[in-house]
DNA sequence: CCAACCCATAGCATCGATGCTATGGGCTGA
DNA sequence: TCAGCCCATAGCATCGATGCTATGGGTTGG
């Protein structure tokens, strides 16, 4: 696996970046969304075009999103679990304080 | 209670836009979010102004948030789930098809 | 070998969210 | 009445995500 993509080093920089531990989070949360998706997609059984067509974007976006390389919008998370047949689901839950 | 903020307006607007099924949930989502942290600061004592201190914002930018005025990116929600105590999640949970 | 598909990236334009400052109106208590 | 707090909004600068097009390397099947 190419460990060498630019934006793992982005986000890599980005998360040791100081005082920056709520976008660490953000970043986080993006690369497992990231994953989430290309797995869903993997599980349909389509490619990046594929799912861009139905999710109403371009491959390079979908490329850049599985890929971590940016926080995705609520408005594109939405659209990918549309086309996904999914639901997107945002919410503040208890902190379980799992320090 | 106002209804007459322009954020409404825009809101009604961006929800009433075609082809914009997908934007109209997102806005809803920021709608909700809106109302539920407005809930938990009333929750916690906190004006807008100590809320914003404690998640690295300013006052307008809560009301903002609490209005539905924009729909928030995943760096803001995640540093206003810290300041309230909370964990932000996001997920694609199955389409339960609810229609 | 070549065509055809896959995915990863780059570069650039644009749009929209956020940060900021500044008001303004409403309410309350001195 | 006025100071002091609340919240709602406006206006503007900036940053970052997205949309787009164009490559380029990898793989596979003809």
């Amino acid at each position: 696996m190419s460990d060498r993509l630019d934006w793992n080093d982005l986000r890599e920089r980005r998360m040791a970046e100081p005082g920056a531990a709520e976008t660490y989070e953000a970043t986080r949360i993006a690369f497992e969304l990231g994953r989430e998706v290309r797995h869903l997609r993997e599980g349909h059984g389509w490619s990046q075009s594929q799912l861009a067509r139905a999710a109403g974007m371009t491959q390079s976006a979908v490329a850049r999103f599985e890929a971590g390389g940016t926080v995705p919008t609520l408005p594109v998370l939405e659209r990918l679990a549309r086309a996904l047949d999914r639901r997107l689901d945002v919410r503040f839950t208890p902190n379980a304080d799992a320090a």
